[in-house]
RNA sequence: GUGGUUGUAGCUCAGCUGGUUAGAGCGCUAGAUUGUGGUUCUAGAGGUCGCCGGUUCGAAACCGGUCUUCCACCCCA
C-alpha cells in the first residue's frame, strides 16, 4: 500500500469553491487593469538563473528556487569543485534555470527583447504565480499569484495619479473599504539620510526607519546606532519620529528639513504632485496616506513607493505594492526606460476578504437543474431537454448512473442544485417533466416551455 | 537562514505519572421509507497514533533524527 500522499511545503490545493472565489478577485483586477488600458502579457514560469540571480539582494538570491539541470548534472563538477562544497560556486554549474521570484524582473527582460515591436510608452499587465523559497507564515506561501500592471517608457508623474486610482477602483470594486494606500519617494529617503550625513548608509537607514511602526522610536534608533549611523545624524532624524497630521502638513515640514537637499526637494515636489491631483480628483474608498517610513525592500526604485495596507482590523501584512524604478531595463542593456508598476497580492487578499466576509453569495457557479437517472430510455428523454436547457445557457446536468432515487437525492441535495428534474415513463408518454424545487420542496409536472420558463430566472 | 510550535478516523479533537482490544462529535455507508433530499431513529465501515530509529517486559505517550503545520525574527505579496 502507498504511503499517504502530501503536497510540498508553502504551496495548497484550491478546491471548486476557493477556485471560484479567487477567480472573483482575479476577474476584478483583470477587468479593471482592462479598464485602465492595460495589455495582458505571460512570460515562463522559469528563467535562465542569470535573469534573475542578483536581482533581488542577497536575501532575495537565497529565496530563489533553482532547477536543477537535467541529465548527468554533475557532469561539470570535478572532484576538487565538489570538495570545496561552496554553494555559491558550484550552484551555477548544477543550475542553470530558475523559477520566476516576481513578475517585474521578467517583464524588464521582456522588454528588452521585444523593444523593437513595443510602442512606448508600454501599459502592460500580468496575471501568474511565482515562486519563492521562504519559510511559510500566515499569508505567506512559497508559490502564490501576483497580479501586477506596469508602465513603461513615461516618466510622467500622470502615471502614479492613476495607479492611486486603479488601487482605488478595485479594492472598491471588491467591497474592501478603508484600505490604505501608503505613499512615499525613494527621492526623500535618499534626501533625509543625505542630510542627516548618512548617504553610505541609505539601505541600513530605511529597512530601520520601515520597522517604526513594529518596533517603535527607541527600537528604531537602536538597530541605526547598531548599523553604524552617528548620534548626531539621528537627532536630527527626530522630526520624523513626531511625524503626524495631514499630508499638506507633512509636507510642508518635508520641505524644510530637506531644503538643502536637491534630490529630496525633487522626492517632495514629485509627491506633492500626485497629492494635489489625487486630492483633486477623490477617492471612492480608500485612504492615500504620505508614509516617510514606508522603505520596501526592493533596490530599484527610485521614484514613488507604494504599499497597500489591508484595513485595520485585519492582521495581515501589506496586499499590494509597487513604485517608481528609473532604469529597471538597463540591467539588460536597455537605458533610459522608466517604469513604474504596481502588484496587487492575490492570495492575500483572498484571506483578508474571506475573515470581513466579503465574498458576494452570488459568487457560486452551481449546477441549476439536475435530472434524475431512471435508466436509458429516460436518460435519453432527459438528455434532450437538457441540451435546450443548456443552449439557453443554464447550467443543468445528467445524473450519470441509474442509482437509487435517494441517492440522487442527496446528491442534488449536497451540491446546492436548486431544481430537480424527474421524468419517467409516464412523463415520456406525456411529453412532460416533473420539476421540484429543492429550496420549497414542492414539484409540478410541467412542458417543456413552462420548465424552461421556471429555471430561468 | 535563526528560534519556538504542531501532527491520533474523511473533518474537529479527547486519550491520566508508559500497562489489555486507541475513543467522541460531525461526516460517510446501509436500513426504517420498492418514484423523492434536508429532520429523526437503528446498524455498520473506517486508524501501520506523520515517518525512521532508540529506551523499555511493554510506547500514541519518554528520547534522538526527519518531514509537515502554525507563529516570531530575517525578508516580503
Amino acid at each position: 500500500m502507498a504511503q499517504k500522499p502530501s503536497i510540498a511545503k508553502g504551496t495548497r490545493d484550491f478546491t471548486p469553491e476557493e477556485v471560484t472565489k479567487r477567480n472573483y478577485i482575479v476577474n476584478t483586477i483583470k477587468k479593471y487593469f482592462e479598464v485602465f488600458g492595460f495589455l495582458p502579457i505571460e512570460t515562463p514560469s522559469f528563467e535562465n538563473s542569470e535573469t534573475l540571480m542578483g536581482k533581488y539582494g542577497d536575501e532575495g538570491d537565497r529565496l530563489i528556487f533553482k532547477i536543477l539541470n537535467s541529465g548527468d548534472f554533475l557532469s561539470k563538477v570535478n572532484d576538487e569543485l565538489f570538495a570545496k562544497k561552496d554553494a555559491n560556486i558550484l550552484t551555477p554549474k548544477i543550475s542553470e534555470k530558475a523559477l520566476r521570484y516576481d513578475l517585474t524582473v521578467p517583464f524588464a527582460r521582456y522588454v528588452v527583447m521585444h523593444q523593437n515591436e513595443i510602442d512606448l510608452p508600454f501599459k502592460r499587465y500580468q496575471i501568474q504565480p511565482v515562486w519563492r523559497a521562504d519559510r511559510p507564515q500566515k499569508g505567506r506561501f512559497r508559490e502564490f499569484y501576483q497580479c501586477d500592471a506596469d508602465v513603461v517608457g513615461s516618466t510622467s508623474l500622470w502615471q502614479e495619479v492613476e495607479f492611486v486610482q486603479l488601487y482605488d477602483t478595485v479594492f472598491n470594486s471588491l467591497g474592501l473599504k478603508n484600505v490604505t494606500i501608503k505613499i512615499n519617494n525613494r527621492k526623500i529617503l535618499s534626501g533625509i539620510a543625505e542630510v542627516i550625513g548618512a548617504k553610505d548608509k541609505l539601505i541600513d537607514f530605511t529597512v530601520a526607519l520601515d520597522k517604526l511602526d513594529k518596533i517603535g522610536e527607541d527600537g528604531v534608533k537602536k538597530e541605526m546606532l547598531e548599523k553604524g549611523i552617528s548620534k548626531e545624524a539621528i537627532e536630527k532624524v527626530q522630526p520624523l519620529f513626531a511625524f503626524d497630521g495631514a499630508n499638506a502638513e507633512k509636507l510642508k515640514s518635508l520641505k524644510s528639513l530637506l531644503s538643502k537637499s536637491d534630490e529630496g526637494t525633487k522626492g517632495v515636489e514629485e509627491l506633492e504632485f500626485i497629492l494635489h491631483a489625487i486630492d483633486a480628483i477623490g477617492l471612492k474608498g480608500a485612504v492615500l496616506e504620505l508614509d516617510v517610513t514606508l522603505a520596501r525592500g526592493l533596490n530599484y526604485y527610485t521614484g514613488a513607493i507604494f504599499e497597500v495596507a489591508a484595513p485595520a482590523e485585519v492582521k495581515m501584512g501589506s496586499i499590494g505594492g509597487g513604485g517608481r524604478y528609473d532604469d529597471l531595463t538597463g540591467i539588460f542593456g536597455l537605458k533610459d526606460v522608466s517604469g513604474v508598476g504596481i502588484s496587487f497580492g492575490l492570495d492575500r487578499i483572498y484571506l483578508v476578504l474571506e475573515e470581513l466576509g466579503l465574498f458576494p453569495g452570488s459568487v457560486s457557479e452551481n449546477t441549476k437543474v439536475l435530472f434524475l437517472n431512471f435508466g436509458d430510455k429516460e436518460a435519453l428523454y432527459c438528455l434532450k431537454a437538457i441540451t435546450k436547457l443548456r443552449e439557453a445557457g443554464i447550467k443543468a446536468e445528467l445524473y450519470p448512473d441509474n442509482a437509487k432515487m435517494k441517492k440522487q437525492m442527496t446528491y442534488a441535495n449536497k451540491r446546492n442544485v436548486p431544481y430537480v428534474v424527474l421524468a419517467g415513463s409516464k412523463e415520456i408518454d406525456e411529453a412532460t417533466f416533473t420539476l421540484k424545487s429543492m429550496n420549497s420542496g414542492t414539484q409540478d409536472t410541467v412542458s417543456f416551455q413552462k420548465l424552461l420558463e421556471a429555471v430561468q430566472h
